[in-house]
DNA sequence: AAAAAAC
């Protein structure tokens, strides 16, 4: 069952001659930024520039292989709606035990003793299989919201590391300060015994950290951040990609999107496979739309596995939706206060969702005025309050939390039950279309801020005009479900809709 | 007409 993961870091690690010495760098990377965004607008196209291994060929390659090939579904029917394709003639096990993964006694212990883990979930159990065995193939994975990816690429990465090098093996890239933050906290506590060092890359009060040009280079073995410091940090050649052996990015669609993450994203791969080209890349996210996916498997290398969800089979079930009419938008605010905190003041955490900074602020205000005990974070607010906020919602201090889609994707907060979108998300890329576009794979994300891991939760979308119900009833369309009505003023309703997302008794 | 992220 475990045959194939003994051999290729095993044998690294014992007989291979140590390393080459990192290769001097005579050029600064800053310095190349114009030659390599040209390039990269270049392979987007994919007409010519052999630099990575020519897309255009790939993209058909692929599609040959996926109807060809039939599916190399591994042995649980149960899996039936993930759809796996596999590269290759490499066979795949699923895990049904993390003892079937031939990790370290140390990691063993850190996944039993310090996550409470007994089994793989169901994504674990496809995709670690292919993370750890040789070939190390690229792997682009979607899954579920809480369905818990993040220790697929965390005990990747810890899996992966050599333990006895000190030097940068894993890199991990995410799309905001506190998801970089939640990952570092996940695989310190994961690696506990495994004496893995790892280093969280995020902006630092200037005040009380060293201009970076004083810095030592970094030497922990897994560095996890978001894409402009880690991009500072090997521009200044403070940290060194030549041992990289697994490169992850967390929130993948975000992270290699047009008006997301793309540029860094792809510069920084850029860069690591002009020094290391075996470099294992990991993809994952709960979504992929068909352009974002259409992209990103001409982003890796061409003998990649994958592993893709239907849309419809997205919305989970434990979370239940429902749409709550408000006249105006101040009503929006007393369908809040009256109803929905009141009812829902022993149902968990709550996190409300807004469109703008300013209405994050002030829809905080407003609460606060009230007399409610909220708080609120947005993209505009120093590191330091940043980390505060969310420190304090995670100690439980505060119940409600006002968010920009700064927390949509990824927050990861198990007493969060509780999910209020004060605007639909849209699309900003219409420029000069009139119909507005939601934004279906932020409404997925926020959703999935609640019922983590399969646990209760309920969405209250507030909706007060004619844009709202269009955006309302698109979202439906797409992901197949009907999400129910709660009248405004209706106690009645908004009880039995908590007691039906099994939230009240 | 937005949010995120480096100075």
């Amino acid at each position: 069952m475990s045959e194939p993961a003994a051999t290729d870091d095993a044998a690294s690690t014992a007989s291979s001659p140590p390393p080459p010495p990192p290769p001097a760098q005579h050029k600064s990377w800053a310095d190349e930024a114009d030659d390599d965004a040209a390039a990269t607008d270049e392979s987007t196209t994919a007409t010519k520039e052999p630099s990575t291994s020519s897309p255009s060929l790939n993209v058909d390659e692929l599609t040959i292989d996926e109807n060809k090939t039939p599916l190399k579904l591994l042995d649980d029917p149960e899996d039936s709606n993930i759809q796996a394709v596999t590269s290759g003639d490499t066979p795949y096990t699923s895990a049904a035990t993390f003892e079937d993964l031939n990790l370290s006694a140390e990691l063993l212990k850190g996944l039993y003793v310090e996550m409470k883990f007994q089994k793989p979930s169901k994504i674990q159990a496809i995709s670690l299989p292919m993370i750890l065995n040789p070939p190390h193939r690229d792997l682009i994975a979607q899954a579920h919201n809480g369905s818990g990816k993040t220790t697929c690429f965390v005990l990747g990465m810890l899996s992966r590391v050599d333990p006895s090098m000190q030097a940068p093996q894993a890199l991990c890239i995410c799309p905001t300060r506190e998801l970089a933050i939640q990952n570092t906290e996940v695989l310190r506590k994961m690696g506990k015994y495994t004496g893995i060092s790892s280093e969280c890359a995020v902006p630092t009060d200037s005040r009380d950290s060293l201009p970076i040009q004083k810095r030592a280079p970094i030497m922990a073995q897994v560095v996890i951040g978001t894409p402009g410091t880690i991009k500072k940090w090997i521009s200044y050649k403070k940290l060194a990609v030549t041992r990289l052996k697994i490169l992850v990015f967390d929130e993948a669609d975000q992270m290699l999107a047009e008006d997301g993450f793309k540029d860094d994203s792809l510069r920084i791969m850029k860069e690591i496979e002009k020094f290391n080209s075996s470099c294992q890349v990991l993809l994952f996210s709960a979504t992929f739309n068909e352009t974002v996916k259409n992209f990103v498997e001409r982003t890796v290398k061409r003998d990649h596995n994958k592993l893709f969800v239907k849309k419809e089979e997205l919305s989970l079930d434990a979370v239940k939706q429902y749409k709550v009419r408000c006249p105006d938008e101040l009503s929006k605010i007393e369908v809040i206060k009256d109803y929905i905190f009141e009812l829902g003041e022993n149902v968990g955490q709550t996190i409300i969702f807004v469109r703008t900074r300013q209405s994050a602020k002030m829809l905080h205000k407003s609460l606060v005025d009230m007399g409610y005990e909220v708080t609120s974070i947005q993209g505009a607010l120093d590191h330091e309050a940043r980390d505060k906020i969310v420190k304090e919602f995670r100690d439980g201090l505060t119940q409600v939390l006002i968010s920009t889609d700064v927390l949509a994707r990824g927050f990861d907060q198990q007493q969060v039950n509780l999910v209020i979108n004060y605007d639909l998300p849209i699309k900003h890329t219409a420029e000069y279309t009139r119909e507005f576009e939601p934004d279906y794979e932020v409404y997925l994300h926020r959703v999935g801020r609640a019922g983590r891991f399969g646990r209760k939760g309920a969405v209250f979308n507030l909706i007060c005009d004619e844009r709202d119900e269009r955006l309302m009833s698109k979202i439906e369309n797409h992901f197949g479900t009907r999400v129910s009505e709660v009248r405004e003023k209706s106690v009645e309703d908004y009880k039995a809709a908590l007691k039906e997302a099994g939230l009240l008794q």
